[in-house]
DNA sequence: TTGACTTATATGCAATACGCATCTATCTAA
DNA sequence: TTAGATAGATGCGTATTGCATATAAGTCAA
């Protein structure tokens, strides 16, 4: 039996335990681009550099509800898309202390962006500024409202750029893209959602066809409304894939 | 600010803190199926019940790391395709005390599989019985050498099925199938090897286009030896991809 | 009322990817 | 020399996708 064996069977206190938090990547679409709703710090560390909104897990509470209640504290949202995202362990990751922190990316519709940011003020929309193409990989960077390049604190630019290589990822096997928009939508915006997070042009034909095949979504019948133009077809996402 | 915003600023050692383990899905091919490495538990909880090998994240230690030791200390492997899987973080998921566990998933090639079952003799490699196909995910089953079931540990099940929905997602467009093969390998063993992790059978000739198209492999131009057959040509693997 | 303008939606076509059957090549063993 | 087994190549029909283009359906202004 190993030492590690040993202790867990009969002294696990014996470990000295990390702390650990949840952080939530809030994401959803500014200007048909990906952005994310931060927070600034007020304290030490990397006090006035923006960073994700998080918290403790605390001992009675599973990683998925502490996410859960974190995001109804800080976006003020009941429900919304949420999933694990990945794991945070380097040891100096915070000056202070020792904490590992669990990211979760929790995907909102325009109207949830909007209310997140009524609820939380100071929240603060930043756009994901994605330097690669693909599933590439490598770092991000965030603008603020202006245009002006935020600086993030800890590393939650490494977990941004891992929220968008997960989104790109599941992008046309999930339903991640119909988490970013409400429940009736048009081909067309369903098409900006993809480019916005593919970050690249898109073939409309071929696009409409594709969503139409694989059976995921269904005519309304309903059409757009207040279009100065031909208004566009209201599809509703079939729920269960 | 929220409590949780004060404490971490001030006292972030008011949070009782839960333990964080590594646990690792030490995956090889047994049979032309997938296999995981599997200790027997001693002692309360889940005693006789088998278990993924792991143990205590130290606090100075990150958590790539301490999958790393832990990867040498229970398998004896110093190198092998290594990558985080999944956090499991139910409160009760350890009927003792609050353990959240980091699942990384480790692919041993069929040498690295058979050295780690001898470094440690106590290892049982054991089938996983997949019993739906694609991506779908729900919960595996696993097998002894005799066929018999074992009954895991803990949520083990749930990380062992994570760790295949993981592999059959990434199999076509990373290099994750080339990690349970030594450095030359034919065309037929690779095929074999997605087959296994897939649970299909796949067409010979489209997946010979597919894999030389890709440019992911090279011919050497060495045969394979001992066959009573003809000898299939040995291809490598370029490792960036 | 009509025509310009804008976007939605449909269609035709070429290039590509893929499943499948089948054919040829190359080794061992008897 | 031949049978048996597996490697490796090829031809073909079908589904998918990119791209260009045509048609449909609204608003709006003259």
């Amino acid at each position: 039996m190993t030492e590690a064996e040993l202790l867990n069977d009969y002294d696990p206190a014996a470990f000295e335990r990390p702390s650990v938090t949840v952080d939530l990547v809030l994401l959803g679409l500014l200007e048909g681009r990906p952005a994310a709703l931060l927070l600034q710090r007020d304290h030490h560390p990397f006090a006035g550099l923006w960073a994700l909104p998080g918290g403790f897990v605390r001992i009675d509470e599973a990683l998925d509800d502490a996410a859960e209640r974190i995001l109804r504290e800080k976006a003020g949202i009941g429900a919304a898309h949420l999933e694990q995202l990945y794991s945070f362990g380097a040891v100096k990751r915070d000056p202070r202390m020792r904490i590992i922190t669990v990211a979760y990316l929790a995907l909102l519709e325009e109207r949830a962006f909007a209310e997140a940011l009524k609820a939380t003020p100071s929240l603060l929309p930043a756009i994901i500024d994605v330097p690669w193409s693909g599933e590439t990989g490598g770092p991000v960077e965030t603008m603020g409202p202006n245009g002006e390049a935020l600086a993030l604190a800890f590393d939650h630019s490494d977990i941004l750029a891992m929220a968008i290589l997960r989104l790109r990822g599941k992008l046309d096997y999930s339903d991640v893209g119909f988490a970013l928009l409400p429940d009736r939508f048009t081909l067309r915006r369903l098409q900006d959602v993809h480019e916005a997070i593919l970050g690249v042009p898109l073939n409309k034909p071929a696009f409409r066809r594709r969503m139409l095949d694989k059976g995921w979504i269904t005519a309304t019948g309903d059409r757009q409304e207040g279009t100065s133009f031909r208004p566009a077809e209201l599809y509703r996402f079939n729920r269960p894939l």
